[in-house]
DNA sequence: TGCACGATGAAC
DNA sequence: TTCATCGTGCAC
């Protein structure tokens, strides 16, 4: 199965975030290898984005979406559970794909139908947060399956207070995927 | 130094 | 609809 290279994320966000749909997630902890494929995401478009947490601009947390493509974005939610985040775009560009919700594929216990629960389910906590996602134990990969899906647009989950931005449609998710947190 | 509030999930 | 639970960001 083939790695996902630098230049994949290094392009438009929301292209990005398209064509992470039918990958595979992929996190060894305690020598287990874990996997899901990935079925549902969100663009994150900064630093206009008022969804995005880079609107509040470069701080301690966000600095990671500031950073170079191809790393991991990694923050506690609710105090209680965490989200997984791709890093799009050149550095400097503070943009990211929140991934929601994963298929299993290997040595998933529990659901998946979510963020919080993909982190919990893949052993995914904010010790990972600006891991490089091409290096071994971490990453995305290729599965190399027929592009033959359909893809459904929505608006984004959570948002409501980013006013217009809450509207526009930048969550993706493969149609009729029972994984899908919220089809 | 204090405090209001989430890119959530589960129970009621 | 409500609540658990805590790091972050911004006001004092």
């Amino acid at each position: 199965m083939q790695k996902l290279p630098r230049t994949f994320y290094d392009r438009d966000t929301i292209v990005v975030a398209r064509e992470l749909l039918g990958k595979h997630l992929v996190h060894v902890a305690d020598g287990v290898e874990r996997s899901g494929r990935i079925v549902e995401v969100e663009a994150y478009l900064g630093p206009h984005d008022l969804a995005a947490h880079s609107a509040r601009g470069l701080t301690r947390r966000t600095k990671i979406m500031f950073g170079p493509p191809g790393h991991a974005y990694v923050y506690l939610i609710y105090g209680m559970y965490h989200c997984m985040n791709v890093v799009t775009q050149p550095e400097g560009v503070a943009s990211a794909v929140l991934l929601r919700a994963v298929e299993p594929v290997q040595n998933v216990e529990g659901r998946t139908q979510g963020p919080g629960l993909l982190c919990q389910a893949l052993h995914i906590d904010r010790r990972l947060n600006g891991h490089d996602l091409l290096s071994d134990g971490f990453y995305i990969a290729d599965p190399g399956e027929p592009a033959g899906f359909a893809i459904v647009k929505r608006p984004r989950i959570g948002v409501d207070y980013a006013g217009p931005w809450a509207r526009k449609l930048l969550r993706f998710y493969l149609k009729g995927n029972p994984f899908v947190s919220k089809p």
